[in-house]
RNA sequence: CGCGGGGUGGAGCAGCCCGGUAGCUCGUUGGGCUCAUAACCCAAAGGUCGCUGGUUCAAAUCCAGCCCCCGCAACCA
């Protein structure tokens, strides 16, 4: 049996799971449940990365210990995880004993093997990000983020020896065409090597932050994260030696997202080599999703939360990304595009063919598969189209190119739909002495449903099920039984239809698309709005922190606001009637998803509300106090 | 010259590594069928494959240059 270790990154724990985490995660849970069905002895791995400086952070923001704050969001993530029916084996918390004891145990080896050293740092910092800056990074001598000025700060550290492994990590990659795939992230990481290759900074001083692992000979430091949380992969196979790690690590591929290509790509091999451990067998890297054709974020308030596209689409949300995104490059998410693919693959294709397919049986088979008569080249046609896209499946899973895999098996649907209209079954039923062939296509079809219930089920595993369950095939599928011919005449069939219903156009129809304010119809009184219309757009309350008149213009003010959690620059029409320092301290009400805007070359990330009448203009303001960041409704 | 990705019928995409009549889905038009979820099947219209040059018997596919769009640049999958 071949042993098979998939990992996803284990996710950070300052954010609750989105569209990409979800990504990754299918993308896993359909490889592993493929490699199953295929006999492999499969190990997937997920988890979170719980320490470091933004948990720490937002942990005191939201009043509660780090270790109370870890443990909510990793729940959040186990249990979206069960909603999504991904079926990871493990889940590992970097927060684990059993983790940090390998980390410490790595760490440990690695200083007795004289690959980490003493050694002073120094760097433009930014206290708001509680991070250094490189030289390119910072913009006019400030902080991207804040904005604000950064100071020079000297720290000591431990450092890995890093850069003694360039040379021995480019001949390693160079020997290896299949290690970093898709070849175009193998070319992007021998890209990174061609610049000389620092030594990795690999601790943070407790002064500085307490949350994290303590080094093991020197407890003043903890672990930085990316070090810490690298290890997971190794850590979550129990000791090194142990069993578990025999039979799985030498099989460890990391599937990843583009982003974090450098410290899988770079660090972790040279990690591992350092610490005597073989380095994983591939890595496999995930491009990105864009949503309605634009990058995903929180401030555009466009982020998709999979649990409420799982709870409104079932099924069809795995398929979608399963099927719209080639591996490796990025994709566009909108719920046009996976409704047009509801409808049109899992309605219209598969679940109309399986409605047809066990009605027929029921009407004209009584209800059991019959023996199958004399084949013909119609026959011939429906098997050989399958055989055709086992092999694809297979290539194309050997390349994560689920696209194609999907692509391939949607052919023998189209096959076996033309199959049905070219056999005519209903018209054999008419003439008795036609019966053996009837009986014939009556048996195609069942067994074609029962395998695509079986190659399906990585794919769609619950509508898979249903399939082989309306075919009375029961128990775990296995590829094996994939095999033409092995369904028993007389075996009970189903009827099985509304296996997934049709999502009406109409509701996706009214999905207006965003329009410049400019060319919004202003609302009459009179015309009314739902309450979802209303959901729509975040009110939120912000502290203006910063007013200041923006140079040459009338009428805008720049205003940097606090909602609490971050800041953001706010620009807003109301100069003529407010100075900057009337406004500063004060809370304002802002939309806080509206799409960013250029005003006098200032992006404006919100609109200030303010009511007007008469030429005169109010800003309007909570009637008792409320922190920055409350949703207003 | 920071790195990378993309530019293919009305829309969204595959194909490009391994050159050989340009393919898929949606949409449009006409027809067929009635077993099925207004589904299914057949047919048609619609593309100088960003531009220019090169290699070749042959280029969407290889090479060079240019134009446009989009990401990333140590903690966002």
């Amino acid at each position: 049996m071949t042993a098979f270790y998939l990992t996803t990154p284990i996710y950070y724990v300052n954010a609750t799971p989105h569209l990409g985490h979800a990504y990754t995660m299918i993308l896993a849970d359909a490889m592993t449940r493929y490699r199953k069905l295929a006999g492999d002895d499969v190990w997937f791995l997920t988890g979170t990365d719980e320490h470091g400086d933004k948990v720490a952070r937002a942990a005191a923001q939201a009043g509660v210990s780090p270790s109370e704050y870890a443990d909510h969001i990793a729940g959040v993530f186990w249990e979206t995880w069960r909603e999504l029916g991904i079926g990871n084996d493990d889940f590992i918390r970097t927060t684990e004993p059993r983790h940090q004891r390998v980390v410490q145990q790595i760490l440990q080896k690695l200083w007795d093997a004289g690959e980490i050293y003493f050694g002073k740092y120094g760097g433009q910092y930014c206290f708001g990000c509680e991070r250094f800056y490189t030289e390119k990074e910072i913009v006019d001598g400030k902080c991207p983020d804040h904005q604000t000025p950064l100071t020079y700060i000297e720290e000591e550290n431990y450092f890995f020896k890093m850069s003694k492994y360039q040379d021995w990590l480019v001949r390693f990659i160079e020997d290896r065409p299949r290690l970093i795939r898709p070849e175009r992230y193998r070319n992007e990481v021998l890209g990174f090597l061609r610049e000389p290759l620092l030594d990795l900074s690999i601790s943070r001083p407790r002064a500085r932050l307490t949350w994290g692992i303590p080094l093991p000979f020197d407890d003043r430091f903890v672990t930085y994260v990316w070090f810490d949380a690298l290890i997971n992969y190794v850590s979550a196979l129990g000791e090194i030696d142990g069993e578990r790690y025999r039979t799985f690590w030498p099989h460890a591929r990391h599937l990843i997202g583009k982003d974090i290509l450098k410290p899988h790509g770079v660090y972790w091999p040279c990690m591992l080599q350092a610490a005597g451990i073989p380095v994983y067998a591939e890595l496999d890297v995930h491009g990105y999703w864009t949503v309605d054709g634009q990058k995903m974020s929180k401030s555009l308030g466009n982020v998709v939360e999979p649990l409420a596209m799982q709870e409104k689409y079932g099924e069809a949300f795995r398929y979608f990304l399963l099927r719209e995104s080639v591996f490796g490059l990025d994709s566009d998410f909108s719920e046009d595009a996976l409704v047009t693919r509801l409808n049109a693959d899992l309605a219209n294709d598969l679940g109309n063919l399986v409605s047809r397919a066990t009605t027929l049986l029921v009407n004209f088979g009584g209800g059991a598969v019959p023996a199958a008569g004399p084949l013909t080249a119609a026959e011939e046609e429906v098997r050989n189209a399958f055989a055709k896209a086992r092999a694809d499946v297979e290539a194309a899973m050997d390349e994560f190119a689920f696209h194609r895999a999907l692509t391939s098996l949607w052919e023998v649907l189209a096959v076996l739909n033309r199959y049905v209209d070219a056999t005519q079954p209903w018209q054999l039923a008419r003439d008795p002495g036609r019966r053996p062939r009837l009986d014939t296509v009556l048996y195609t079809l069942a067994e074609a449903l029962r395998t695509l219930g079986i190659v399906l089920a990585p794919f769609l595993p619950l509508a898979a099920a249903k399939i082989r369950d309306a075919v009375g095939e029961r128990g775990e599928p296995r590829l094996a039984d994939a095999a033409w011919g092995r369904l028993a005449p007389g075996t009970p069939v189903r009827k099985l239809s509304g296996l997934f219903p049709r999502v009406e156009t109409e509701a996706t129809a009214k999905r207006a698309p965003a329009l410049p304010a400019s060319e919004v119809a202003p609302a009459t009184s009179g015309s009314r709005i739902t309450v979802n219309d209303f959901g729509r757009v975040e009110l939120r309350v912000a502290e203006v922190v910063a007013a200041e008149a923006v140079p040459k213009s009338r009428k805008l003010l720049r205003l940097t606001v606090s909602l609490g959690t971050e800041t953001r620059t706010v620009v807003a029409g109301i100069a003529e009637h407010y100075a900057p320092a009337d406004l500063l301290g004060k809370k304002v009400v802002i939309v806080a998803n509206l799409e960013a805007a250029k005003l006098m070359g200032i992006e404006s990330n919100g609109m200030v509300l303010a009511g007007s009448a008469d030429g005169r203009l109010a800003v309007l303001t909570p009637d008792r106090d409320l922190p920055p960041g409350a949703s207003v409704k």
